[in-house]
DNA sequence: CATTAATCGAGACGGTACGTCTTGTCTTGCA
DNA sequence: TGCAAGACAAGACGTACCGTCTCGATTAATG
C-alpha cells in the first residue's frame, strides 16, 4: 500500500511536476481511497516527503585513492540529483515548507541530513588517515559548502551543470587546505 | 497604494508565514480591491517578491580597505537577509516555485540576482586593484558559495547564524587563494 | 445562475433520482462553481428544495361549478404530482430531512404548504357560497386527508394511481357531509 | 446481538436523528463489529428499519364493542407512533429511500404495511358482524386515508397531536357512511 | 464647468484541490 | 471457527484560495 503510494507519486512528479500533483490523482494512480492516504500521512507535504525520502540511501561512494577524487565523485552525485528538476523541485519545495512548518523539518534531518553527513565524514577521515589533511575540517561548513553553492548554482544562478561537479571538487579542495 | 499593499503582505508574512498568505487578505488589509492588486502583479508569487524585495538594495557595501573585511561585511549581510524567517521563507518557496515555472525565474533575476551580482563583482575587483588578487576569480561560483552556502547552513542544516559570517568570510578568502 | 442551478437540479433529479444528484454534478451541469452554490445555499438540502419549491406555483384550479367537481379537479392535480417518481422523490425526502431538520421546515411551509391551504379554502368557500356546505369544515384535516392520503397510497401502499381522485373526491366529499 | 444494534440503533436515533446515525457509531456502541452488522442487514437502512420496527406489534387492539370504539383506539396507537420524533423520522427517511429503491419496499412491506392492514381488515369485519357497517368497505383507501391523514398532519402540516386522533376516528367513522 | 474616461473598493464568479466523512467489503488477530 | 476491531476503495461533502469578472462610485482629464 505504501508502496503503490510512493510509486503513485514518483510518477506524477516527474510527469507534472510537484506543483501539479494532487491527493485524488495519487489516490487514483495508486488505486487506492484518499482515506487511506490520510491515515499515514497528516497532509499531503508528508505524503511526498515521504515518498521522495524513502528511497535517498543510493550509491555508497566508492574510495578512489585521494581525497580529490573522493570530493569529485561526491560533487559528481550531488550535481546529479540536483540538476534532475523533479528531485530538485522536491528539496527545494520541501525546504520551503520546512520553513514554515518546523513539525517537517523532525522528519526531514534524519533522512536526509545525517545520511550525507555520514558520507561527508567518511570522506574526510579517510583524507585524515591518508595523511592528505593534518585534522578534521568543519564538517557542517563542508557539508554547507558542497550542497548548498551546487544548489544556488543550478537553481538560484541557472547555470550550466556541465562542469560544476569539478568546479565544486576544487573549491571544497581548496577550502580545505589541500593542494 | 503599492505600499499599503507591499506593507500588507509582510505583515501578513510575520503574522501567519508564507503559505498562509492569502491575496484576500492582503487585499483587504491593504484596504485594496483585488483587480488593482493583480493590475500590478500578474500571480500572487510576484506581488509576495515584489513586496519582500523591494527594500533589498538598501545598504550599500561599504570599502573596508581589505578583501577579508569587504567579505565580512558581504557575508553579515547576505546571513542578516536569509536568517530572517520572512524574508527567507519567501526566498525559499520563490525558488521552489521557479523550479516549476522558468517563467517566474526570468522575472526575478534581474531585480535580485543582478543586483548581488553586481555588488561581488565590485568587490573583488577592489581587491585586484588593491593587489591582493592576481585576477578576477569565477565570480559565479563565488556567488553561488556565499549565497549557496549560508542558506544551506541556516534552513537546511538549522544551524546557529552565530559565527557563519565570519565562517563564511574566510571560506570565501581561502577559496579564492587569498591569505 | 439561480436559474441555471435550478435547471441543473431538476435535470440531474429527473435522471439519477433524489439520492444521486450530487452538488459537483450540479455545478458542473451548471456551468457553476461549487462556491457559488455554497454562496446561496447553506446546504444541499436547501439547493433542491429551492430547485423544486421555484416553480409550484402551477395551475389555479378552475372552478367547476360543484363541489365535487372541484374536488375531483383537485385531487387530479395532487395525484399528479405525487405520482410523478421524481417530484414525489423529492417531497418524500425533504419532509424526511424536515423532520429532523427543524430550519427546513420555515422555507417549506411558506412556499409549500401556504399555497396550498389556499386552494383548497377557496374551494370550499365557494362550496358555501354556492349553498352545498353549511358551514366552513376543518380545513386542516380536509388539507391532510387529500394530502396524506394520496402520499399514503401511491408512496406506502404503492397502489395503482389509476382511480385514485376519484376515489379521494368522494372520500373527501362524505367527510364533508356532503351528498 | 441483535438486541443490542437495535438498542444501540435507537438510542442513536433519540441523541442524533435520523440523518447522524452512522453504521461505525452503531457496531461501537453495541460492542460489536461492522461485519456482524452487514451479516444480519444488507443496508444501513435495513437495521435501521428492523431496530425500530421491531416491536411494532407490542399492542393488539383490543374490542371496545364499537366501530368508532375501535377506529379512535387505533387512531391513538398510529398517531403515537408517528407523533414520536425518532420514530415518524425513521418512517420518512424510509418512505423517501423506498421511493427511489423499490429493491426496499419489498423487504418492508410485508412487516409494516399487512400487519398494519391486518389489524385494519379485523375492525371492519368485526363491525360488518355487528351489523354497523353493511358491507366490506375499501381497505385500501381505509388505510391510507388512516396512516396519511396522521402523517400529513403531523409532519407536513405539522399541527398539534392534540385531538387528532378523535377527529382522525370521526372523519374515518363519516368516510365509511357510519353515523 | 460639464462630460467622458479611467481607476478604484468590493466582492461574486468558475475552477480546482483540500481534508473529512460514511458506506459496504475485506483482513487481521484473539478466544 | 467466529467475532471485534478496524483497514480498505470509492466517492460526496463543504471549505479555501486563485485569478477573472462585473459593478457602482469616485476621481481625472478633457472639450
Amino acid at each position: 500500500m505504501d508502496l503503490a503510494v510512493a510509486a503513485a507519486v514518483r510518477e506524477l512528479l516527474a510527469e507534472v511536476g510537484y506543483g501539479r500533483v494532487t491527493v485524488d490523482a495519487v489516490a487514483a494512480r495508486a488505486g487506492v481511497g484518499k482515506a487511506a492516504i490520510y491515515r499515514r500521512y497528516a497532509t499531503k507535504q508528508e505524503m511526498l516527503f515521504a515518498a521522495v525520502v524513502h528511497d535517498v540511501p543510493a550509491a555508497p561512494l566508492p574510495d578512489t585513492g585521494s581525497l580529490r577524487g573522493d570530493l569529485t565523485a561526491l560533487a559528481h552525485v550531488v550535481v546529479g540529483q540536483l540538476a534532475d528538476p523533479a528531485g530538485a523541485s522536491v528539496v527545494l519545495n520541501l525546504m520551503a515548507e520546512a520553513s514554515n512548518n518546523p513539525a517537517l523539518v523532525e522528519r526531514f534531518t534524519p533522512a536526509f541530513i545525517d545520511s550525507q553527513r555520514a558520507v561527508i565524514t567518511m570522506l574526510v577521515e579517510r583524507a585524515v588517515d591518508r595523511g592528505e589533511l593534518a585534522e578534521l575540517p568543519d564538517l557542517d561548513l563542508l557539508h554547507a559548502l558542497l550542497g548548498g553553492t551546487a544548489l544556488s548554482w543550478l537553481h538560484t544562478l541557472r547555470l550550466d551543470p556541465q562542469d560544476l561537479p569539478d568546479k565544486l571538487a576544487r573549491l571544497a579542495c581548496t577550502a580545505l587546505g589541500h593542494a
